[in-house]
Formats: structure tokens, C-alpha cells, sequence
DNA sequence: AACCGGATTGTAATCGATTACACTATAGAC
DNA sequence: GTCTATAGTGTAATCGATTACAATCCGGTT
């Protein structure tokens, strides 16, 4: 089934069958008509691979992911794809599974798909392999790496806000020792957050005594050891924040474990606002970075890159702010450990 | 960059380019060598789309999901693309959001990519599309639904097993009033879960006054109102299967809410056993369906047929089974509600 | 030295679409 | 009635790979 049948059934050339599909206007209605009606009987669709071929664009996009599973991805999968099917492109996901060194094989598959454009929402990337993508003159868009370049655009996530907001609250309900869990610090993006949270928490004026930084994995067994390791501190935490909300609901498991409440005795601050966070128990206060906003974002940057209406990359700003629920609370005044 | 600048870089021509990249054995190692060094030395990678041309393959499959954002499905995604890579295939994913129609623009999206066969992992699809897939010879593996036909073959999930395993526990702890939280009706998936569900019950000996059956929607919140439903009952059951783990969770905190507790006033099991469900309070019992053998099985099944191993369709079994967590107990004697 | 056959390599057709260019028909101008 | 501009349609080149078939090379035979 090719256009050669459809222009045989319509008894046309395949150069009149295409102006009809491309709807070039230069067919007289009459023709077109004709056109349709093979085109209809023979349930024709035309062949993408071939329109590629010529055109020299696929309309395809990659899209490279951590971790597909990491609920952190699912919705900025979707509205990439949403944004993507909505102007006839479609998307290749390919997971890094936090390793660079895969990220390399999925980089070769999106240049050998010969995709469009490519979204890189992990930071798990190295030099090497930016410069064989900008070899090819293929737009990029990065999260939170990376330099503006010609075709090179950049989603910056404003960390600071949401979480001075954060740290702000925590403060008003005078909250005085702190703890941080992040995510794993070979991940670049787990650092990031990292410094993001200790920036802040200085800025508001909690010396570094009274804070205390663990380590995490950015899911839910690792927040519940690091939150283990802060809670057998002489002096532990009132208030901790962490570096995502699987990390925080690990957290709210250790603590009670140990037979302490939240927000009653430690108060827990989350960060992503993943859907799963409304339901915890109690409902977790979080920051929250929209990863629709970051997936539609992300799409728009690289089309506007592919259909020229812009070369220089730009910089889009997302922000992040404080969503309160009911994982925090005054300061408890008394012992920090009740007897229980 | 293309394969004649290859040639000529070599001093060879397209056709032993293309004879040395698919290892055809037909060139001399020397020969080979040569080619290998000018692909080296101007980075060069074949064109798929090219390829795909010729081939009449475009070595892409197809994998319908209803949503990436509902647990259950990512992990399936991820191994179905992880099976695919290491075939050599990619994998274009898309989402019907439970919409039947959305569905046909899917599978037209599909056909248009070409792609070499498709998984449809949802039941909401209608006779109609299958009619345009088939037509098409297209290589199908469904979930569920639908009959063996040459190059159409089939998942059938043996919900009974995992499920009578479930009953049989609960009975076993003396329990006699059950209550179960379907999923949203208007889904055949759930349906066909419900009735499983009903037959065993039934098959156990269970009689129907003793058993409650309300209407959930497959997530948190529908979990949540079913359950305050059967706690309104005069008389609520002492355990609740549901028809998903999120709705689980939801019973879960409904019991919570209302100031019971699991397992000791009520007892809850889920299915699935999506990952979350070993973090829940308490970690869920819960039937385990592995979506990481339904991704793997869905692939081969469709590499099979696409790699001419097999033209008819097979039917292919994937097991559910229950793990016990700590969510259920031997049913309380006394007063079903206490005092507290 | 001429010949044969297998091993290598080259030439050109092919896949299905788009599109530059060529051609035809028709209407309006004169 | 002839000419010209334009709208509408057709012919064939093109995209980048694969592959059938043709051509060449080379060592061993006779």
C-alpha cells in the first residue's frame, strides 16, 4: 500500500496524491476530491520513513530519562509526550538508569533514529557525548546543566524559592536544629539540591552546628537509614528536609518506628510534590517542581529550535514553592524524646 | 554524512560500506578495516530511516499503556524497552488515558510509524482498530483480551491462582465478612478483575450476604470513599480485598481515618504489588502480578512473530501469587468496633 | 600461458515519498 | 483567431541505505 496504488485507484499521478496529502493548494478541489476517495478506500496512511528520508526530518524526539520507574519521570514523560503528539511529532524515551556510561549508548540511538531535537533530563552525562550531538547540529535541551549555546537551550529550576519558603516556615514555627538528607552525591542532581538546601538554610541564619547533613538514595529505603542516622544523633533534628519525596516518606517510616510522630515531635519537609505525597501519613508539606510544567517546557524549547523560529538557545526558568500540608508543626517545647 | 562520503573516503564503494556494517562476511579484513577507519574518522552512523526503506522494517515496536503516571505501568514500559535495546529495536510508547477513542489515534500514529508489531497493554480498544491492524499484518500482542489469530497472540494473566491464595489466607484466619473494592466498571480490566475476584470468593465458600462489593477507580482517593462505604455498612467486613494496590492504600487510610486499625481491626489485601506497597503502614499484603514479566513476555512474544519464528499467535500465562506483609490477621473476636 | 572458480568488489535498481521542472489546457487580452 | 499567463498535472531526480547481478582479481590447474 504506497501512493503509487492511491494515484493508480485515483487514476493521478503520485505527485498530485502528495499535494493533496501535503495540502499545498495547488489541486484543484475537484482532483483532490478524487484523491481522498482512494485514499479512503484503500485505508491508505502515508510512510513515515519515506517522508523522513526526503524531508530529512524524522518528527521524532528523544527523550532521556533517569529512570522511568522514579515517580519523579512518569509525569514529565507524559506531558512531553502530550505537548509532542499534539504537534505531530513522536517521542523515543530511553532511561540512563543513572549510569553515564549508558547514557552514551541511548545518545547513539537517538542520533542513529536520527530524532529532531533531544531532551536530556538527567544530569548523568559527560562532555564527550555533548560533542557528538552538537556535531550534528541536533537541538538540546538540558535540565540544569550545561551552557547556552547556538541550538542549546537550558531549564534552570529556581531550587532557591520553594525552598527558602521551606526553610522559612520551618523557621517561623522555631524550629532550631535542622536536618538535611539528600540524594545520592554521585548524582550531579542530587547535588545541586544539595547545595541548594545548604544555601538557604545558612541564609536564614541556622549556624552549621545546628544543622546536620546525611546521605540518602533519592528513594525510600535510604530515607528511612539516613532519617535512622539523624534520629541517633545526641542531639537530634526537630525539622528535616529532604532532597525528594521518596527520600521524605522513608523518613516519616524511621521516625515512626522509633515511636516519635510527625509533625507532633519532627516535622518533614519533602521535595517534588509526586502525587503519592498527598497521600501519606500525615500528608507530606513539600516543595513542589512541576514536571508538567518541565516536560511541556522541555518540548516547547526544542520546537521552537527545530522549526527555526529560533536559533540561539534560551534559558527557561521553572519555578518551585511550598505546598503546605501536615507534615509540619511548631517546635515540640520539652524533652525531644518523650518517654514513650 | 552519509554512506557514499564513507565510500569514498575509503576509496570503495557504497556497496562494500554497507556489506562491511553488516557483517556479511563477504569482505576481505583488510578491506574491512579500511571502511571501519573511515567511519572512525568522520563519525558516521547509518540512517535508519534508510534502512527501514529498503528493509521494510523499521525495527520499532509499538507499546499501548493506558497511563504512565498510574504505577502499574512503568515498571512494564521499562522492561519491555530494556528487552527491545538489546534486540536492537526501539520503542515508541503512548498513552490512551482509559479513552477508547484516544486509542485510535494512537494506533493510526502507529501504522504511520511503521511500526513492525505492537503491544496493547490496555483494554480499552475497539474491534474496529483491530480490523485496520490486522489488515495490516501487523504482529499484536494483547492483555487480556481478544482471541488467537495468526500473528496475534495473547497474555492472559492467571488472576485465580494469586487471588485464591488470598481468599484461602483470609478465610483461614477465620474471616467471614468480605468486602472487595473493584476498580471503575467502565474498564474491562476491571471487570475482568472483579469477576475474578467474585469466583473465588465465591469458589471458598464464601455465601453472598457475606460479602460486600463497592466500586473504587483504581487510585488513592476511589480507594478511600469505597472503604468509608463498607465502614458505613451496619454490619463491614473484617477483610477487604481490592482490585489494585492504590486502592488499597486508600482503604488503608480510610480504616486510619476513622480510627481503626490494620491489621488488628480490619484486614487488607492489595494487588499488584507495585513497589510502593512494601512502604505503606502497614506494608501491604498484596497479590503479585510482575510487570516485569508481562514487559518481557509482551516483547518476545512480538519479537517472535516479527522475526518469522512463529506465525501463529501463542498464548502466553504470567502468574500472580500472594505476599504476605504484615496488613492482615486473624479477625478479631469481640465487638467488631471498639470503643476507641 | 591460458583457463577455471571462488572470493571480493563495483554498478545500478529499489524502497516510498517529495518536489524541481516540464508540460498542457484554459481563460482572457488583443 | 492567435498569444500569453496561469492554474493544474505529470515526469523524473532525489533522499540514504541494501542487494541482485555484473565485473574483476587471484591462485591453482593443466
Amino acid at each position: 500500500m504506497n501512493i503509487k496504488e492511491v494515484a493508480a485507484r485515483a487514476r493521478l499521478s503520485t505527485a498530485t496524491v502528495s499535494r493533496t496529502i501535503n495540502q499545498s493548494g495547488l489541486v484543484r478541489p475537484r482532483t483532490a476530491e478524487k484523491v481522498q476517495r482512494a485514499i479512503r478506500e484503500l485505508g491508505y496512511y502515508p510512510n513515515t520513513q519515506a517522508r523522513a528520508l526526503v524531508s530529512g526530518r524524522s518528527q521524532m524526539f528523544g527523550l532521556i530519562i533517569s529512570d522511568i520507574v522514579n515517580p519523579f519521570f512518569p509525569e514529565l514523560v507524559k506531558s512531553f509526550e502530550f505537548a509532542a503528539i499534539h504537534r505531530g511529532y513522536e517521542v523515543i524515551v530511553a532511561n540512563t538508569d543513572y549510569n553515564s556510561e549508558r547514557t552514551g549508548g541511548c545518545v547513539r540511538r537517538m542520533i542513529e533514529r536520527k530524532v529532531d531535537g533531544v531532551a536530556i533530563m538527567t544530569s548523568e552525562i559527560d562532555r564527550h557525548l555533548l560533542d557528538e550531538l552538537s556535531l550534528r547540529r541536533l537541538p538540546i535541551v538540558f535540565l540544569d546543566v550545561g551552557k547556552l549555546k547556538p541550538l542549546i537551550s537550558n531549564i534552570r529550576v529556581d531550587y532557591s524559592k520553594g525552598i527558602e519558603e521551606a526553610v522559612q516556615h520551618i523557621v517561623s514555627l522555631r524550629h532550631q536544629r535542622i536536618g538535611f538528607i539528600s540524594g545520592p552525591l554521585a548524582l550531579k542532581s542530587a547535588r545541586t539540591r544539595r547545595s541548594a538546601f545548604l544555601k538557604c538554610i545558612a541564609a536564614c541564619g541556622i549556624r552549621e552546628r545546628q544543622r546536620s547533613v546525611v546521605e540518602g538514595n533519592h528513594k525510600i529505603d535510604g530515607g528511612e537509614v539516613a532519617m535512622m542516622k539523624l534520629l541517633s544523633l545526641p542531639q537530634p533534628p526537630t525539622a528535616v528536609l529532604t532532597s525528594n519525596d521518596l527520600t521524605a516518606i522513608g523518613a516519616l517510616r524511621a521516625i515512626r518506628r522509633v515511636g516519635l510522630r510527625v509533625p507532633d515531635d519532627i516535622s518533614v519537609v519533602g521535595f517534588d510534590d509526586i502525587e503519592l505525597s498527598q497521600f501519606t501519613q500525615p500528608p507530606l508539606t513539600t516543595v513542589r517542581l512541576s514536571r508538567d510544567e518541565l516536560g511541556r517546557k522541555a518540548f516547547d524549547a526544542l520546537y521552537e529550535m527545530v522549526e527555526g523560529m529560533r536559533r540561539r538557545g534560551q534559558e527557561i526558568r521553572v519555578d518551585t514553592r511550598l505546598v503546605l500540608r501536615e507534615s509540619t508543626a511548631p517546635v515540640r517545647v520539652g524533652p525531644s524524646k518523650p518517654t514513650a
